[in-house]
DNA sequence: ATTAGCACTCCGCATGTGTGAGTGCTAAAT
DNA sequence: ATTTAGCACTCACACATGCGGAGTGCTAAT
């Protein structure tokens, strides 16, 4: 594309993320000064019209980005800006909260993405299943309800109730917390397999305690292993020009209430690069189709764990989006690393 | 008030909340078989809006209730109905899930409630210190934090990771895990005194490890301590045409996104009743000025811990909610309570 | 005390009109 | 061969105008 169509392209586009008005050739001329006459632009603009680019909500009205349009935006013609080191500062002192659980940790670091960007924010948290075991407790609740508190690694806390057929008594249930201890520390719980089931059998020696204890990780694992989706600021939708209308909000605000739902939709974003965005059409819900979701992965250790990111309108700060969500992520990342470290040297 | 002012009131209140609409004197005579003429109704009408029962949106438009008049109209009016066989077994299904955990029964509850009512709905769940401690357990995660296990009276797990200033090793966290549970079995979290702690520090017999103990528990508390506030459904107060303006609704929701300020709401209802209706001007916030709440208490074994509840717009099937929201809370007070005396038995 | 009748009010809706922003096209200018 | 000025045209939006209908309050008759 030649240079002076990308210029243009590119100031209707950040126009209209800011005005969320259709933007015509004069204010171009006026505002981005390209040194061309508006009458020059009104003829890029069909071009680009033409190209898919761009689009008129009716005729006689200025020009808006297509989706194909904000692809291209998106790809090679915004550039990010560099977080502020106030916000970055601030993003440091809500992520680096080692004594708090993982999850208020994601959880809180969304809200202030959401806050910054004044889009909804949203998480996907590994199961617990990921993560290696660092420690494995039964607790007996009553007669026929025990308490499975498993801790594994980056800090992941999960605790569930599961029935048992018959009771466990304290000293079964410490006894068995220590056998389990000893066979799964620093193992993944997806790696529960016959080989070390069998040897657990073999230890334990109590062939009924043996099956109580299978049937309960089993239980415990079904309960627990989801990945858990977080989201904060869906209100802030409402502030967007484009759900104006109720009815469309509602639509939205009802699918992000379904949490199995937003988990799908995240899980379709290739996490080979480390910040995706997803434009309009391009995402698998109807829904969605007026929206745009800016993600990227946050791990340890270089392995891919998680995701956060912004869902906003299609018209969306996507520079902004993209650097903020970034360097979240990214610290994210560092934080979940060193404490993984720190845990393995204590060992 | 004479028996036929009632019976308006009554009619237009019901005819209100069924329709949205201002509704008029020759509505009401169709619908509502008084036996006397549109004319009389007027007139009845108009003293009924003397007295405040009653307000007019505009000029030559039917009548709707005032404040006034929906307090009048639950507290004599209506007749609040059964619950539907169906719908009582939806929600005892949901309620008895002993194997889960409190908070997940909680959620659920006020999932369904949301369904069936088509409000928004809300509960508040005490936080760890009010109940009896079953369980306490301290973990070691890394070299400077550790884990607080809590297990307390009627099901509350409550986990939270605490720093400490010097490392423990885990044959002392398993000695002062034993020491806390023999001397805090079975005593709220609240009654954590002086006395008590001096009597622990006896038996620790290791002045730095006393230290330690007490530090973390108060550490323990002080983040776990607050009431849960759980929501869900905030999206259908859209479905109401009062909040078709999106700008009201966007108050509205961002106010729900508070938690501490639906706390402080919440705490406001008197809970000497246990079912308790706050209508429109009767709320604290002025966000909530064009809702009503409707919450009912639960309980183990009559003694109040916590609150469950409805929130619509003024014009609320006020009947409806009083007993799907009654019939949610005496099923949650039951299981309870069973839970509860089952623990007790099993100890 | 109740009701029929009636004038009056005011909202909601549809219709008509003007304005302005913006376009596409054509012809002139560079 | 571009670029630009000029101009006619389009269309959404805002605003006035004009009904129709639902509902009221008042008065007088029952």
């Amino acid at each position: 594309m030649q240079e002076r169509k990308r210029k243009i392209l590119r100031a209707v586009t950040d126009d209209y993320i800011q005005t969320a008005e259709p933007v015509g050739s004069r204010t171009i001329a006026r505002k981005y000064n390209l040194g061309v006459s508006p009458a020059t632009i009104r003829n890029e603009m069909a071009d680009l019209e033409e190209g898919g680019y761009l689009r008129q909500p009716h005729t006689s009205a200025g020009r808006i980005p297509s989706d194909k349009g904000y692809r291209y935006y998106v790809d090679s013609l915004m550039d990010v800006p560099e977080v502020s080191p106030e916000e970055k500062e601030q993003i440091r002192r809500e992520v680096y909260q080692p004594q708090r659980e993982l999850g208020d940790v994601v959880q809180r670091a969304i809200r202030l993405l959401a806050m910054l960007t004044n889009y909804t924010s949203l998480a996907v948290m590994p199961g617990v299943h990921q993560g290696a075991v660092r420690h494995i407790q039964i607790l007996p609740m009553d007669e026929t309800h025990v308490l499975v508190l498993l801790v594994t690694e980056p800090g992941f806390v999960q605790h569930c109730i599961v029935e048992v057929s018959n009771p466990l008594t304290p000293s079964k249930t410490e006894h068995l917390s220590a056998v389990l201890n000893d066979h799964l520390k620093g193992r993944a719980l997806g790696d529960l397999d016959r080989l070390l089931l069998s040897q657990l059998g073999e230890d334990l020696n109590d062939v009924r305690l043996f099956e109580q204890a299978v049937e309960l990780l089993h239980r415990a694992l079904r309960e627990q292993t989801d990945e858990t989706v977080y989201l904060d600021g869906a209100v802030r939708i409402l502030n967007q020009p484009e759900f104006r209308d109720v009815e469309r909000a509602k639509l939205l605000m009802e699918a992000l209430e379904e949490r199995s739902r937003i988990l799908s939709m995240l899980s379709e974003v290739a996490d080979d690069q480390e910040v995706a965005i997803t434009i309009g059409e391009e995402n698998v819900y109807a829904e969605m189709r007026d929206c745009s979701v800016v993600t990227a992965t946050y791990g340890i250790g270089g392995q891919t764990i998680g995701l956060v990111g912004v869902l906003g309108p299609t018209r969306m700060e996507y520079a902004r989006a993209v650097s903020v969500v970034e360097f979240v992520a990214d610290n994210l990342s560092e934080m979940l690393t060193k404490m993984s470290r720190r845990w393995s040297r204590s060992r």
